[in-house]
DNA sequence: TCTTAGCACTCGAAAGTTTTAAGTGCTAAA
DNA sequence: TTTAGCACTTAAAACTTTCGAGTGCTAAGA
């Protein structure tokens, strides 16, 4: 259904004024003070006919309407005009990730940092997905007397590391064998697959150079798989502030989405890479998310999934402004990533994505 | 002031009456379910005097006592039988912190998980305090093409690592140089000295073998100092589901606290070590700490500090519970750090004061 | 035909009132 | 020294009234 000019305007005014105050908006304070150039009895008229279509609610009847879900969704793909960011924010955005740190879990917790702070909004970030990543290189790094560092670098570029203790009993020449025997074994192979069989592909040989093998194997083995993955928050107390989540209900949603993480987890790991995907509230299936939106914006690299930003807030959110904040972050981490990483398909640089502006959505209308 | 026994198991009852029903307590109550052989008037009579002394409080005229910081203080340091732990949960315990992995940081964070889900409190704790601690060993580890990581060893077994990337011109053999110079120059070297004067160390030397050293040196100069250190929370969820949190003003604070972490992290930093540290409600200056209970236990080992855990919760709380649970965990965790790290000074194994059973506090009776 | 002034109506929120019950402190008797 | 008895206090709950924002409908005006 698409509606008339004075319709969307309309919309648009209630949005607005709802955004700012979060209180039901009623017909005569978008006449006065929005210069549409109507009555309030027209007004009045339309917004019952944009409650009939649905872009509008009324939580009774004496009181104004508010937007829907879907009066955000119509808003935010075909009304809405996004704020470019100033010259100072992108600046501060630059700045922030310009340096020469590469670990992607720093970079990460960078950014989200800074989308809670431009937006006023709870910044959320997952790292990367290692299921099917392969194994491009494995060190074993001896440490002080008894302990061993394990290093392994996947073919997205995701470094994970270890230490163990051994007992004394691990010679400096066994540590050469074990690493060019992981080195030799393991390489090019997929986590999971090493994950599930590595007693077939290690043990049995490497117990007879020493038996001090085992809790090297074990730890590996535990480096491969995700398990604990935690969601990255920042900005909690900024939700917890605003007047929606005074509502016992709604604050008992939110704490419930940020202890759990599993639906958030889900989300995070969802939605097209390269570009904002926009929840809004009953868009997503999980209850807890009714009264929120969430965006997010997926991290890519060589086809292989590296991790998620993003921010949750309230359905009621400056869409004009949060969106190209996440934007332009999301962008800038990619370029980032990809341009600082050189991988090994010599991919190297930016392929020229960032002009895109259409935004991603993975619901139907309803 | 010491009581008699008769105010101390009356204090007693009101304390744990309290503990399990958040509402304040009345005569009838104790007299009832208490069975200490007086009737309501006579421990009327005696609320009244406790009252007088501090150790109850009375929110209006027509209603129950609750105990107050005193109260509790009193009850922790002279009434109270602690319960023992069951050997379930000490397996548990012990279990968890029974592995190979010898990264501080993930120890804490284990035992952080433990301490909450036994108490049902927000468990926190807080890592190393780099200040004072010397390099022990500084191993660069080059990974993939262009990536190089940055691995220190502190005096007090400590593992700081970091990984950027550099471009491309920096030969294998310059690494081994590098590698050699920095761990002579900087091999001993107290962390803050280096800080400060890095350049003066480092810098005009290697120059000359390459300017691709700069970002190293900026890189090993960040691994030196604790910018952004994190108070590791679990379990907030316990607390915000209270219902002291219900209130409004106390919800405000803790969301203060769990935020800023400031308060947070310089209490974690100070107190006894080896030992329990109870800081109940005003017993601590910070205004945001006025309705909690925190709890800490500091861990140590050749003299330094290595970080803390600990819980926070409501000044009602389960002191005959918790202050086990946290001892346990506490000492475990001090015996598996000093039992596997086998550091500089070959003083191995435990040391024999885990039998200590005397609380530590910092504050002076009011 | 579209717009709008006018007006009766609805209903939640705020303010005010009454009722209830838990618990106290005091007095006087055991 | 203890306790039964009782008047008193007060917060919380339940109920009632008032207020006002905002609506939908009707009929008149452009």
């Amino acid at each position: 259904m698409l509606l008339d000019e004075r319709k969307k305007r309309i919309l648009e005014a209630v949005i607005e004024e709802y955004n700012a105050t979060a209180e039901p908006v009623g017909s005569t304070k978008i006449a006065t003070d929005y210069d549409l150039g109507f009555s309030p009895a027209t007004i009045r008229n339309e917004m019952a006919n944009l409650e009939e279509l649905g872009y509008l609610e009324q939580p009774h009847v004496s009181a104004g309407r508010i937007p829907s879900s879907s009066g955000y969704r119509l808003y935010i793909d075909t009304i809405m005009k996004e704020k470019t960011l100033t010259a100072k924010e992108k600046q501060v955005i630059d700045e922030i990730l310009k340096n020469d740190i590469i670990k992607f879990e720093t970079l990460i917790k960078e950014a989200s940092n800074i989308i809670s702070r431009l937006t006023n909004y709870t910044s959320i970030a997952i790292g990367p997905q290692m299921d099917n990543c392969t194994v491009e290189e494995i060190k074993l790094v001896k440490l002080g007397q008894d302990r061993l560092m394990i290093v392994i670098l996947a073919d997205n570029g995701i470094i994970k590391e270890s230490i163990i203790k051994y007992d004394g009993t691990l010679p400096e020449e066994n540590i050469e064998i074990f690493n060019n025997y992981l080195n030799h074994k393991l390489k090019g192979m997929n986590f999971n697959q090493i994950y599930e069989n590595i007693n077939s592909y290690v043990e049995d040989e490497l117990y007879n150079i020493s038996t001090n093998i085992i809790p090297l194997v074990v730890e590996l083995n535990n480096l491969l798989i995700d398990k604990n993955v935690e969601v990255y928050m920042d900005g909690t107390k900024n939700l917890l502030e605003l007047p929606e989540l005074k509502q016992e209900n709604t604050l008992k949603n939110f704490l419930n989405i940020i202890e759990t993480q599993d639906a958030l987890k889900e989300l995070l790991r969802s939605g097209y890479d390269g570009n904002i995907n926009v929840y809004i509230g009953q868009e997503n299936v999980f209850d807890d998310f009714k009264d929120f939106t969430i965006i997010t914006y997926k991290q890519k690299i060589n086809d292989k999934e590296i991790g998620t930003i993003g921010l949750i807030g309230p359905k009621r959110m400056d869409y004009k402004k949060v969106i190209p904040v996440i934007k332009y972050v999301g962008e800038a981490l990619q370029e980032k990533i990809k341009g600082g990483g050189n991988f090994d398909d010599g991919n190297k640089g930016n392929n020229g994505d960032s002009g895109n502006n259409q935004e991603a959505r993975d619901t139907s209308d309803e």
